[in-house]
DNA sequence: TGTACATCAGTGAACGCGCGTTCACTGATGTAC
DNA sequence: TGTACATCAGTGAACGCGCGTTCACTGATGTAC
């Protein structure tokens, strides 16, 4: 049991809240290894003792962290492409959406490529999304018959190389957009989606960038 | 300075390698945080004290590991490379070799994937190859231009998703080969290598997996 | 080849600090009447 | 609305273990003569 049943008072809520921001802040300098616990309750403001409340221990509370930044995620994804039925655009926006996400909740992106459960594609619900979209293309005659097979993995890759190139250089917005705009190029040609049609989806969802 | 300099008596090379090769074995196992230097000098079969005749402290023996395995890495790729110079055929060796070592050498591989420089793709003798390789590809009007800008990240990016994939899957090298074929497709046709190309380069790399 | 000596690496007990976890107590919040 | 009481969360001092690092000593290796 990693964390313990979701606290009741508004008072327990706020001491969980600033437990695991001061979690978040913390992740984003350095691994979980590197930090104690008198550092998360003294970000926090809150006594040592606090924490014990909260998660049963320090396992559980990286364990806390991890599934809030995976769901936090899944909801921007999802939202994103509540209305998009296409799935090369769906594709598209997925990336854009991590990339968005590297973009504006840096501590939390880096907080998710830490973890090797992003390395390992572990994300359970985004994986399964990439998937079907991508088996969509393929159903739709737009993808290499190789995509059937390597596509997931692959995808998941260049996401996540686009959203350490963010962390990396930290780019406006503005800059930014050319860069996923070529990755995307490159990434859905790779799938075997015809050049035209993976331009046009690469420049529309990089356009959603700006917007 | 991490390591201190290179022993000279056959006797201190014996405990320095012994030590070493223990550091492997349990990288493999778990992350460096979670070993401790009693478990390495105790799988090494040497003194607590002998460790620090070789090593500084800590982070001077895990330095010391990263680079050993980059450079084993590095030696390997250069090695399949000799002879070889069209850039596409390059490419595509680089990354069968990369996914060789993941078979071959699993435990060193875990060691290179696990520390982020691989996530930050600061290999640099090889980040080196890669863009030399990258830039004859367009020189030969083989890539469509987008690759001059995002193709390094992206050729690392699917490198790296190679490795992880063996690791994971643990394959032979007969069930892994149409495996490496099919990525090594989705990824020169990314980077616009005509797909007869393409799946000629992959065959003839993947084909060499099993050689 | 043999002996004496110097150097170099190995040894493992001891130290002490950092940090995760506990716990008895305090103060705040909310409910009953 | 006011008072009494129960519950729930916060507090921080204290504990103790694990682990990195040190050091005085031992044994091995190699060199001089």
């Amino acid at each position: 049991m990693a964390s313990l049943p979701t606290p009741t008072s508004p008072r327990a809520a706020r001491t969980r809240a600033a437990l695991l921001a001061a979690g978040f802040e913390l992740l984003a300098e350095r691994p979980i290894d590197a930090i104690a616990i008198d550092d998360i309750v003294a970000r926090a403001g809150v006594a040592k003792g606090s924490f014990f409340n909260h998660f049963t221990d320090k396992p559980g509370f990286a364990k806390a962290l991890g599934e809030a930044v995976r769901l936090r995620l899944e909801e921007r994804v999802g939202a994103a492409n509540a209305d998009v039925s296409d799935p090369v655009l769906r594709l598209a926006g997925g990336m854009r959406e991590a990339v968005r996400f590297a973009l504006e909740e840096r501590s939390h992106a880096i907080v998710m490529l830490r973890g090797l459960e992003a390395a390992t594609g572990a994300d359970h619900a985004l994986n399964a999304g990439i998937r079907a979209d991508i088996a969509g293309i393929i159903a739709a005659g737009l993808a290499r018959e190789e995509a059937a097979r390597g596509g997931v993995r692959y995808w998941l890759a260049l996401c996540q190389v686009a959203m350490l190139d963010v962390l990396d250089r930290q780019p406006s917005a503005a800059t930014l957009a050319p860069r996923l705009e070529d990755l995307l190029v490159l990434g859905l040609a790779g799938l075997g989606v015809p050049d035209e049609r993976a331009r046009s989806a690469a420049a529309w969802a990089a356009g959603g960038l700006l917007a």
